[in-house]
DNA sequence: GCCGGCCTTTGATAAATATCATGGGCCTGT
DNA sequence: ACAGGCCCATGATATTTATCAAAGGCCGGC
């Protein structure tokens, strides 16, 4: 609720997000249901068991999806990335919480006016079913990953995601990429359903491997995405292939 | 395709399911471009990269949706239920197959002419909106399940969840259920990310507790589904309440 | 500059699950 | 009735990952 731009035409949402399938006039209208809000850091979007009465298309950052469990441990359900939409829900309540992995930016709006104006742009409805379709996808692969992979695979596997959807600093070549990792050991072992030793642990063989370079613990390298696209598909877990790297002995 | 009833005032789908969205007039047309079908168990209904060209309606049985990996191994990545519709994708071809996993019955709607009918009837895309919302909902909740339980858990969570979605054999109150299983050890072990003898064991370890009875391998009864919710959402995946029923010793 | 707190790495050990192997049950076709 | 194929249960062992533990790096506040 800080300085923030009202205007759409430098949002990336216009373009790709819930805007796009709306005329000029349309999104004026829109406009006027949102509220802009810019989070920090680790702060609480909405809890699981409030009500459900916003929907949030998210213009920049990312966001957990959060459930805790009874013994206190969390499992990240879904990152909803810029231009994503969120808060769709049959259920009056949410039943996980939702909350901001990095500075985001987003629009809220309020469930009932929505729904309303919705039903006017059955353009709208479409459009965000369609981004509906792509999160179903989405968490579908998840569940591959999550019960037949390994935890090398499984780092391999989000690393990838992150290559993908990360904003790229200039001047790597189609097939490398860099950035900054906006997460935790611990953040990413809750996503992957490891610990944050076992992630860390596979952070070292990659590296190892020369898959990744690290220059610190949060910014990562990927010369050759090919490659690590090649580890995160692997058929096999075993420590077998950890001799990539032939070492000479004494 | 053999003998099969065209009439739509017996099926589960007119009240629950895509139909319910419809008036009498618009289901009759809808069901001019519906081809019905009925398929035995373990047929394939489509191939992981055939073209998507047709969305399905289930109006009996059971759909599994399957990923094959590299090395062969298949995971199973949601089950389709009556009366669920299945077959929504942004892309031109599936990236999953589709078998049934039982008898199952189904309203076949080509793609082009059923998005025409939905262009026109935006109450029918609201239903199957909703239906995506509710699927990912249930994915998202598996997720949690592959990601932070042990095996133990894992089953008790299959098992409830059939227990919710079978046809109940009468004769049993609300909170207990009699059910034949559809499924294999290693169907179930490919859902759960398990291997088939773990499966198995985590069936000989529910039996030993009392949570269920197992008259043959396929014919389950759960006497107190409270309990079987009770351990499918454990927080502890240690064997050492498997002390719970006190034995005598020699 | 130094302290304290988080985050991360790494090692040692324990626990869970996979893998490999065997035998038994049931059904089907001959 | 018998043989051959699944399917299932269960034991022995191997592998993977979690858990417990310790120490180093980094950063912000005092």
């Amino acid at each position: 609720m800080h300085g923030i731009r009202t205007r759409c035409d430098i949002c990336q949402v216009w373009r790709e997000g819930v805007c796009s399938a709306l005329d000029v006039e349309a999104r004026a209208q829109l406009l006027q249901l949102s509220r802009r809000k810019a989070l920090p850091p680790h702060n609480i979007i909405f809890r699981d068991g409030d009500e459900a009465d916003h929907y949030f298309s998210i213009t920049s950052g990312i966001v957990k999806l959060v459930k805790t469990l009874a013994d206190g441990h969390q499992h990240i359900i879904g990152l909803i990335h810029q231009p994503d939409f969120m808060g769709q829900t049959l259920n009056q309540r949410h039943s996980y919480s939702a909350e901001s992995a990095t500075e985001v930016e987003l629009c809220a709006y309020p469930r009932a006016a929505f729904d309303i104006f919705m039903k006017a742009h059955p353009e709208l409805e479409h459009r965000i079913f369609e981004m509906t379709i792509r999160e179903l996808d989405v968490c579908r692969d998840w569940t591959l990953l999550l019960g037949r992979k390994c935890s090398f695979e499984r780092v391999a596997g989000f690393l990838l995601m992150m290559a993908r959807r990360m904003p790229k600093v200039p001047g790597h070549s189609e097939n490398s990429a860099h950035f900054a990792l906006p997460f935790t050991r611990a953040e990413m072992a809750d996503y992957l359903g490891l610990t944050l030793e076992t992630v860390s642990r596979q952070f070292s063989r990659l590296k190892a491997k020369g898959i990744i370079t690290l220059p610190s613990s949060r910014d990562i390298t990927i010369p050759d995405i090919g490659l690590l696209s090649g580890v995160a598909q692997m058929e096999s877990c075993s420590s077998a292939f950890d001799e990539g790297q032939s070492r000479v002995i004494a």
